[in-house]
This record gives C-alpha cells, sequence and structure tokens, in this order.
DNA sequence: ATAAATTACATTGTACACAATGTAATGAGG
DNA sequence: CCTCATTACATTGTGTACAATGTAATTTAT
C-alpha cells in the first residue's frame, strides 16, 4: 500500500523535468519560427555556427541524438540553404556539415532569441546557476558507462 | 561579436535541460516496455491510478499535454485494456476515463520502477530534492499567465 | 428562447525521437 | 590479400508533441 506512494504523479523528479524542458521548449518556439528554425533546429545550428564544420558523428554526440533523428533534419536545414552537406574524403562512410553564408547570417538573427527568452522567464541567475549545474550532472551521471558514448 | 557567445550551446540553460529530460525518459524506457508501456502512457497511468475516474481535459491539465497528444494515447490505452473510455452524461462534449481492472493490476506490476531507475541514477537526495524544486518553480513560473490554463 | 461565444474533444499536418535493421566503407587479424 | 568485425550513416516503424482547424455541445447575452 504504501510503496503506492512512489508511483504518484507529485513524487515523481522525473515529471517536472520533463514538463519543464517540453514548456521551456514551447517559450523558444514562437521566436524560432520568425527566423525558420525549431527548437532541434535550432541547437544544431549552435553547435554549426561555433565549429563551422564538423561530421555528423561529432553533432550527435554534443546533442544526444542519433541518426535517425539528424539525417532528415539536417536534409531540411541543407533545403533551407543554411548547411551544406559533403562526403568526407578521408571517410567516405561520414557526412561532413559546413555552414553557408546565408547559415552564417542566420546567426545575425538570432542572436536575440535568448535574450527574448530569457525576459519571459524570470528566474533568479542564482537559481538559473544551479538548475543548470544540476541538469548537468544529472546528465554527466546518466550518460556516462554508456555504450553509445564509446 | 561578445554577443554571439550567448548562442553557444554550452552557455544555454535550456539545452541540458531538454537532454536530461529526454536521457531520463530513456532511463525508464526498458523497465516500461516490461510492462508495455511507453513514458507518456505511464504518467498519464499515474494520475488514473490515483484518480480512478477523470476527464480528459482535467488530465491534460495535469500532465501539460493537448488533445492531440492524448486522443491517440488515451485510444491505445483503451485497446491495451488498462481504461475505459466514456461519454459523461453532464457534459457529453466530455469524455470520462475510466481505470479497469487489468489496469488497477497493472499498477503492481509498475510499482517496482520508479525503484529500478532510482537504482540507475545514483543522485543524492539533496540534489534531487533542489531539482525537484529548481524545475517545478520554473514550470510554474513558465505556465503562470498561460491562457491555455484558464 | 435564440444568436453568438465558448468549451471539449477530434483531426490534420509537421517535426522530432529512437529502437531496430540495413548498407557500404573502414579496419583488424590471420 | 582476404575474411570478419566495426563503424557511420540511412531507413522503417511506432509514438509522441503541438499548431491549426473542425465540430458538436454548452453557456452567455440579449
Amino acid at each position: 500500500m504504501q510503496s503506492y506512494e512512489m508511483l504518484k504523479l507529485e513524487n515523481q523528479l522525473c515529471f517536472p523535468l520533463y514538463a519543464t524542458a517540453k514548456e521551456v521548449v514551447r517559450l523558444y518556439t514562437p521566436f524560432l519560427r520568425e527566423v525558420g528554425l525549431t527548437y532541434t533546429q535550432y541547437i544544431a545550428m549552435m553547435v554549426i555556427w561555433e565549429k563551422r564544420s564538423l561530421v555528423v558523428k561529432e553533432l550527435g554526440k554534443l546533442l544526444f541524438l542519433d541518426t535517425g533523428t539528424l539525417t532528415p533534419l539536417l536534409r531540411k536545414l541543407e533545403q533551407k540553404g543554411f548547411i551544406q552537406l559533403s562526403n568526407l574524403p578521408e571517410d567516405r562512410r561520414s557526412i561532413l556539415i559546413n555552414v553557408t553564408p546565408e547559415g552564417m547570417k542566420l546567426r545575425d538573427d538570432a542572436v536575440e532569441i535568448p535574450l527574448k527568452v530569457g525576459a519571459c522567464v524570470q528566474m533568479d541567475s542564482e537559481d538559473a546557476k544551479l538548475l543548470f549545474e544540476l541538469t548537468h550532472k544529472l546528465l554527466n551521471q546518466i550518460t556516462k558507462g554508456d555504450a553509445s558514448n564509446a
């Protein structure tokens, strides 16, 4: 009887984590739409803006996403003209991602987004820092010893 | 130039939140599969186990999910025999969800799941409590003043 | 009582997300 | 060199998630 307590939604840690992540992504949506990106495309572009050039496997490792998600996503980014996909000569199994000039121009439009979203949230910086650290800690804990990270 | 710093993945709070939630859900998957549920079906069943009987709108409000997600999900739970859907006589627009005896039996199989997942995580209870509180705080902040909550 | 607004849910279309499987290229061992 | 395991990505199928739209029932305002 007592053990059913652990099956109550209100006693779960996973649920507020799941729901909050979902609602935060939803907060981004209207701002991202203005620049023609989805949330997942946005975090992919963040990596691509910084690296300029990288391979799909590398991107997947950074975003914790597999090729079943990335393959169609990258094709959409290519269709929109933000990236260019090509074969890596050194290893013809790999796909190289390169940002285009339009892709870099997009960054100038996107640069306001973190501020705009931040303005909607009103979380004090101490809580934000704590939440940042705790989620990173948990993420590292979970994905450590993960075979897919080998 | 400096402002591009805010577009780095590593400086985002949203990303570890998004990735952690995703990976935590993934942790549940093998255990949930043993009892024939997906994660979303599981959190829905948690509410249904506790309430025994409730209307779709109520469930949606508790889970932060809309009918586009819930309608097909509830039909699958009905097909599996865990719930029964019917019209509410007092308001024929509403759909009433009732748990079946098999649905209640499922709870006995599911009762081990929080423990099994907890064993995979190794987060000390202080951090877990903090993370629980911070995500709840942020979730309330975001969904406050939300028209869809009216 | 009746037109108009609202509400509860259903449907459609787009986009993840991932397990499972497939395929071609690379690398390792003999 | 050749076989075999591994790797990087592609494909398929299932299941969310949600915006936008549709529909029928209820409520509100007149």
